[in-house]
DNA sequence: TAGATTGTTAATCGATTAACAATC
DNA sequence: TAGATTGTTAATCGATTAACAATC
């Protein structure tokens, strides 16, 4: 008999955002030789509330000791097995024009424990050939060359365009999620986490606060 | 005798963000020949309510004619006015690396009116040419010569450990909106508008909805 | 024990949505 | 006029915050 699914409390988005925030935060404090901190200390440092931080951490369980605060060690590794970064997640990245390029050469990404493993692009010209040991590939056997790496996450960062295609073609080779660069909406099953970095709408929110400022 | 200041409504985040969407989402229509729109057609195409569609735009004003919907054209240019995307602003880049060449190399900015018209690098090899036209300068005199070409937007693209002075030369240079793109909490003053792009965060929470997929 | 700080409940705030009178 | 759709009010929902008993 299937025991009927657990119900998950929804986190909400912000959260998640602010989890990764704190983990963050955490890491540098280890760093400085600290070894507690309050909910009102790092609440501080970012202008939150510091009911928030404890609200957002008991989503996951009690990390704290009343009349000591958190033990940073120990919280920043319950928070980096919430957000799954105890393992590395093999990554795929789709477009190799100028933003991919920039992405794949961007350490930073890796040292958190998401390596790219395999590029595609269309563009003949670009395929065939390594960079730094990661194979470029073409777009013929996206499917089989993700489900061969066990490769979960996707990054799309191809012309507006094209993006919903290959879009659809990670989902088919099993990607669960998606970060996607693309200005444009894409569609995804209900069970695949799509995130977007849309670069037009910062700029365009900028330039609305901008307009304002003089009136 | 001064006037006490007109107090604006105070537009909530996430309608600013969703009327970037509409915009973009009306100039296709545009394109495609549609010359009216209703709420409810416009709302299901991002899955959104109708009446928050209408209430993003009252916001603003009266857009729309019962009975009809809202005409295409008008309400594009309408949106973009009070986007301020009738007009170009010259923008800064800080940082010349992976990211910051990407991005300014990547149009599509330019085409919406966001264009990088100064580079600056603490990196000499990298300063003193030119690319496409943009002169790449030194991070000696950032505050003349960005008071020299008017510029109100800076683009951070620095490591995290360079960015927040950076952020400061460019406020002290009269940049009035700062897009961050260095995994790390910027300090401004108050009116400066702030906007961070942190690909880590990204990364981080599609690695924790994944993780929790299994459970 | 006295002081500090958590985890949690209840109050507050703000954003989303349903409903509908106004009106094209 | 009948039908459609807006602009707007009031209800709902969800997230933030204040307050405090529990407890280190």
């Amino acid at each position: 008999m299937a025991r009927p699914a657990y119900r998950w409390p929804k986190v909400p988005e912000m959260t998640i955002h602010r989890l990764s925030v704190y983990t963050r935060c955490l890491r540098e404090l280890e760093e400085d030789g600290v070894t507690t901190i309050s909910s009102q200390e790092l609440a501080e440092r970012f202008n939150l509330n510091s009911a928030q931080v404890r609200k957002d951490l008991t989503y996951f369980g009690e990390f704290g000791v009343r009349g000591i605060g958190y033990y940073v060690t120990r919280l920043r590794g319950e928070l980096q097995k919430i957000l799954g970064l105890d393992r590395e997640w093999p990554v795929a990245l789709v477009g190799f024009g100028n933003l991919g390029a920039a992405l794949f050469h961007h350490k930073g990404f890796s040292r958190q424990g998401f390596k790219i493993v395999v590029i595609f692009d269309e563009d003949p010209a670009k395929t065939g050939r390594e960079v730094e040991g990661t194979p470029i590939l073409g777009m013929q056997n996206v499917g089989r060359e993700l489900r061969a790496r066990g490769i979960q996450i996707g990054v799309v960062a191809v012309p507006a365009e094209g993006a919903q295609a290959v879009a659809d073609q990670l989902v088919a080779g099993g990607v669960k999620a998606i970060l996607n660069f693309a200005p444009t909406r894409l569609r995804v099953r209900r069970d695949v986490r799509l995130q977007s970095v849309d670069l037009s709408i910062e700029f365009e929110t900028l330039s609305f606060y901008l307009t304002r400022l003089g009136r």
